[in-house]
DNA sequence: ACTGTTGGATGATAGATAACATCCTAAGAG
DNA sequence: CTCTTAGGATGTTATCTATCATCCAACAGT
């Protein structure tokens, strides 16, 4: 059944978009071509018309990932200060909500530890996509640099690591500690903005 | 070949110490109990003489994980100061050395993410050892207690999170930026200790 | 006899291919 | 420019092989 260009690049679509969350959800090994193909309504065999392995989709789907974020960091609008930027930014990203959605949040959370023994492909796009939010945080500090970078990295640490422990955790008294306690280190960071 | 009552509960150690150095090196789907065995010198047919499940044995490696993270944090040994003990441990932790082998380190860094969509008794037991470090951490604090387990958990975060990060880019330079950002930041949460 | 180990069996599921049906697209004829 | 047609792109179903967790019967040391 061939089908039109467009239909054939919205299939394609589908496939990175419905992947892109699902990868988020059940992490890289613990997503299979069959439920992937069929959540974009789609039947297994399909899928290498698409992709040439499961590696290359992965590729793709984490790319699209970390454009997400991107979405995440403009939540405050583009009109808004840096201040409220990156204040808008990490208080979704250490909201519960964030933790109790990891398809539609940040990749790094939710299988940048898988990543870091996969091929070096998915680490390539890693390697582009946590720059890409250092960079990011560090061009809404103030001060020299080199500074900013580092204050940006460290922001980066304290969100990403929060949300993997309250992710792990099952009590609610702790999620809350770990949380609370990256929102007070993110707000003192992003304190001293232009 | 039957063993001896010893030879059992020896071979039981042996598979729990490999498993928890294996569970975190591939992490939970990414390690099979025909690997297991091997690694432990059995064979794979003998697994569920040991354990009820693969679930089962997940919990007693996680267990044992963090009893190894536990030896981690008295490498500076049980003489010396408070702040020598964070240190050494925030230091090992946030060293390239226990980034690039997972396997003898922190299994809230390696396999929390998958830790999260785990049964609840894996759950439990990282609610346990998450809890353990916080805890730890908070005591080698100067300062009201509620304050002391904030930074704590603040601590915790920001080293899980560094090596998370530090894991999944590919680049040097941003590793080291990643780290020793993140080194600086415990050195400052650790400074003001009894 | 009991109990832990072995090696193999089992059924499920994984990623990846193949044969086949469909029908879009581009090139050439008029 | 329009119509036709050959060829290839795209999706479906069926299947391959490997591997997974789990279980079991036979063996062997206590």
């Amino acid at each position: 059944m061939r089908m039109s260009r467009e239909a054939m690049a919205q299939h394609h679509q589908e496939i990175v978009t419905a992947g892109a969350r699902l990868l988020r959800e059940r992490g890289i090994e613990g997503l299979s071509v069959a439920d992937l193909m069929q959540a974009a309504g789609l039947t297994h065999g399909g899928f290498y018309r698409h992709f040439a392995s499961k590696d290359a989709f992965v590729c793709e789907a984490t790319d699209a990932a970390f454009g997400g974020v991107a979405g995440m960091r403009n939540a405050a609008g583009p009109d808004s200060s840096a201040g409220e930027q990156l204040a808008a930014f990490s208080d979704f990203y250490l909201s519960q909500a964030h933790c109790g959605e990891p398809g539609i949040g940040c990749p790094i959370a939710a299988y940048g530890a898988e990543a870091a023994r996969a091929s070096g492909e998915v680490r390539a796009r890693f390697n582009a996509g946590v720059e890409g939010v250092v960079e990011w945080i560090a061009e809404r500090l103030d001060g020299p640099e080199v500074q900013r970078r580092r204050r940006a990295a460290e922001m980066l640490a304290v969100m990403v690591g929060a949300v993997v422990a309250a992710r792990a955790v099952g009590s609610a008294g702790l999620t809350d500690l770990i949380l609370s306690s990256a929102r007070q280190r993110t707000a003192e960071l992003a304190a001293a903005v232009h």
